[in-house]
DNA sequence: ATCGAGTATGGAAGCGCTTCCATTTCACTG
DNA sequence: CAGTGAAATGGAAGCGCTTCCATACTCGAT
């Protein structure tokens, strides 16, 4: 069962097309400095005989992969795969490809993941996560190689670039938003916030714009709970019961705000009349929900793109003036608050 | 901004532990091969210097990279990042890691991805996409390597093993069901078929309950659009204008059928009295609709671990014995329909 | 003591490319 | 017409590993 080492090599190439075989690695990498008429007489051969260039031995010769990393909780969230759609777009256009991997909630698991990683030498790598262990750190600072993080803009000591908007900011503008609305009692629902920062980011957000306004946080509007659509009608109707008067619901998800919005129309309870409801995200579904809903849009593919932009630049030699890059929100105004 | 060649190599870990280089390589291969002792020595200076193997020289050197290319449409579609992530998830467990590419929809864009791919000599590939050019096929024959269609049950000429359901049979299913309910005039919402191999078979699924029945269908009752919830919103309202009497729809996908059931919702059209609902992928939010959707599960991640499952026992040695697999569909009976 | 069969280890030869440098050719200058 | 520089080409030396084979040593059976 063993592998048949019957590759076609550039050398066979080469003597086909009576050149070097020198003249064949320039034709494929830089076709400019082969005089036309040997460039052809080249491309014929690897045509004829349907030679496959050896990308593994080029990147051991000349210590470049043209493979960028990319780590990420889950694949499966759409959160993330619109990230990574639009970077592996970006990269596709200048020959790199994606090594994708999903690093799990765990700080281990992402250590064992990005050693891994790292020994396949990408060229570059994005990582969407919060904390890292201090080996972490450590093993990628001296990989050497431009790393991006992503998740939150607010990184203590960032590793290297950071491509984000700020989780507090805009969970802190939505809740300004539904205060300046004359909603008062407003519930938040979000991940555990011990376990993932952004979570606490947005939470400590949705307190902030309070604060600001002297105004104080009842505990018991805060849940945290798991995302799905179920999850949030769960958590709606907890709320409500555990806290009398509630006029409105900040989603830190557009999936849990959504499964509310189901939960109202089961209960015949009037949005925003009885409940206002707001989410995150503006997930495709949210301009559809009966009734639409008021939510806080982030530029997912812009992040992917950007990232993509900042890890190419610099492998192209350029000096990277701003490597922190704020994406930005926008709150997004519609039936539901 | 040269990258610097100052790795650590092995040769440096061997020294360290006054080893020859071949017993480091072999601690870190097959440990079983080493002494206990000099295992431990090995291993400590290794750690003491902050040894990386290096991955890219290994796979040269033995011909097999440990990574296996995936490539699918999009990577932003829900229906295919569950594979990928179950897949990722399979793979891991054996040293694997995933080169992801999404292909787009062309032959032709297809073609020079896979043709990049191959040179980074993956050890494997999952390709999920319908048509393929001969000269994709080529050299995907050529490369040697196992390969794993998905998509479609039905390929006239699998290049190499295949990891499915039958469009074709789930959409008969599901409209037998809407038959045997005794809903006769029935709308069928899907991508178009002339692009899409798998909507091809989905409405051929749909066309072939009726013949079975000895039943007509109206060309009116078909409708391709592109995929989106106020796609399924648009669809519904026209099937309904332009049939009258129109008594259910299948939407060959949930999205478009959640949209659709808000579009019901909005006009204050009853579901299923008024108009029945049926949808195609059994997402997420299916059971949480209102009302709940009905709809066909299909497990998406099964595809995933089995394609994972079906490369790594060919790279293990083994002889599959079916290289075709179907992992089947099942009808999930809800409210709407 | 002798042999054979393990067990543990290391040296050397590549894997298929890129890069460095040398060589050749040729048009153009003074 | 020698001198010069640019353009085109190729030889050789690795990149950091794995694999093949040889060697040294141990142990129990003869």
């Amino acid at each position: 069962m063993e592998k048949t080492r019957d590759q076609v090599r550039m050398i066979d190439v080469a003597r086909r097309a009576k050149v070097g075989l020198v003249t064949v690695s320039r034709v494929l990498n830089e076709p400019g400095k082969v005089a036309e008429e040997t460039r052809q007489r080249v491309l014929q051969a690897i045509q004829e005989i349907g030679y496959v260039p050896n990308l593994v031995a080029g990147s051991l010769a000349s210590n470049r992969t043209h493979v960028i990393a990319a780590i990420v909780p889950t694949i499966g969230n759409p959160v993330f795969s619109e990230t990574i759609d639009a970077m592996a777009q970006e990269l596709r256009g200048e020959g790199y490809h994606l090594l994708l991997g999903n690093g799990g909630h765990s700080g281990r698991e992402e250590e064992g993941l990005i050693a891994k990683f790292l020994a396949r030498r990408p060229d570059g790598l994005f990582i969407h996560g919060g904390r890292h262990t201090p080996e972490t750190c450590a093993m990628l600072r001296r990989s050497g190689i431009p790393i991006v993080e992503s998740g939150d803009l607010r990184r203590p000591e960032p590793i290297d670039m950071v491509v984000s908007y700020s989780n507090f900011a805009a969970a802190e503008a939505m809740t300004t938003y539904l205060l300046e609305r004359n909603y008062r009692r407003i519930g938040f629902v979000g991940r555990a916030s011990k376990e993932n920062d952004r979570s606490l980011e947005r939470q400590r957000g949705f307190r902030a714009a309070f604060e600001r306004l002297g105004l104080e946080v009842d505990p018991r509007w805060i849940l945290e709970t798991s995302l799905g659509y179920r999850e949030g009608a769960e958590a709606l109707v907890a709320l409500r019961e555990r806290t009398p008067g509630l006029e409105a619901v900040f989603f830190a998800g557009d999936v849990w705000a959504a499964g509310a919005l189901y939960e109202c129309l089961r209960r015949g309870w009037s949005v925003p009349t009885d409940i206002a409801i707001a989410g995150f995200d503006d997930h495709a579904v949210a301009s559809q929900t009966v009734p639409t809903l008021t939510t806080v849009r982030v530029l997912r593919g812009e992040i992917g793109r950007r990232s993509a932009r900042l890890i190419l630049d610099r492998l192209n030699g350029g000096t990277v003036d701003e490597p922190i890059i704020d994406v930005g929100f926008e709150i997004i105004a519609r039936e539901s608050a």
